[in-house]
RNA sequence: CGUUGACGG
């Protein structure tokens, strides 16, 4: 059972979830991290229908639902903008007395965020008593990707007044930002801040950002020459 | 003990 359990997880972690389930399927006493593994897996690599429907499925087992098995159908919900069912997961989890920590709600940004729910993000991420980098960046990405992109760079602003390091994630969201509003010197300033005040290097992801913002602005010529300077292989 | 959060065009 240890081995197959083991297996359970591998599969899960490389996307092998059919395999995942199969091996899952003939253990004979599940437990509830063994179900997370699985739910879990279906979160992140799909299909993510399958933890949502799968949930139900923990409690017939005689198993305990526990903060991770809702993060799991959470961040599917948000996967799927699936609002209504996130919020019955939600409502069951504030019934059953669970109390919210920092990855749970920073989960619930997202998913609020990803369901278009704004407004209602902002609200969860300003009752939190504690944040970090990841928080930040799903806030800051939310505002970018919903193009409020003043807030997305204020929020970014915030976050370094507050002593938390933005990392390579945080600035693809602040580029994108950037992108939408057309915010081309800002972008340039934070771009070059990678190297010099964080010490990250920004990937292609980065460089393709910031090239198909100076592009929209009209700025190409900087775009050629940053291109110029890009490994080959880049897209 | 093993399971959990943010990823641009």
């Amino acid at each position: 059972t240890i081995v197959a359990s083991s297996l359970v997880f591998l599969y899960s972690k490389c996307g092998s979830m059919e395999e995942s389930l199969t091996v899952f399927e003939n253990i004979p006493d599940r437990d509830i991290v063994l179900w997370n593994t699985l739910l879990a897996g279906y979160s992140v690599h799909g299909p993510w229908q399958m933890a949502v429907s799968l949930f139900e499925k923990v409690q017939n087992d005689g198993c305990e639902l526990d903060k991770v098995t809702f993060m799991s159908v959470l961040k599917s919900c948000a996967s799927l903008a699936a609002l209504q069912q996130g919020q019955v997961f939600f409502s069951q989890m504030v019934k059953m007395g669970m109390q919210s920590d920092l990855l749970l709600n920073s989960i619930l940004v997202d998913f609020l965020a990803k369901c278009g729910c704004l407004e209602d993000a902002a609200y969860i991420f300003a009752s939190m008593n504690e944040h970090d980098v990841v928080s930040y960046t799903a806030m800051i990405t939310a505002y970018a990707q919903q193009g409020h992109a003043k807030d997305a760079v204020s929020l970014y602003e915030c976050m370094k007044q507050e002593g938390v390091k933005p990392n390579e994630i945080t600035f693809l969201g602040v580029l994108n930002a950037c992108s939408h509003e057309g915010l081309v010197r800002e972008a340039i300033q934070y771009f070059k801040s990678m190297r010099t005040v964080y010490n990250i290097t920004p990937t292609q992801n980065h460089c393709s950002c910031l090239i198909d913002l100076l592009g929209r602005a009209g700025h190409h010529v900087e775009a050629m020459e940053l291109l110029s300077h890009l490994p080959p292989d880049c897209d």
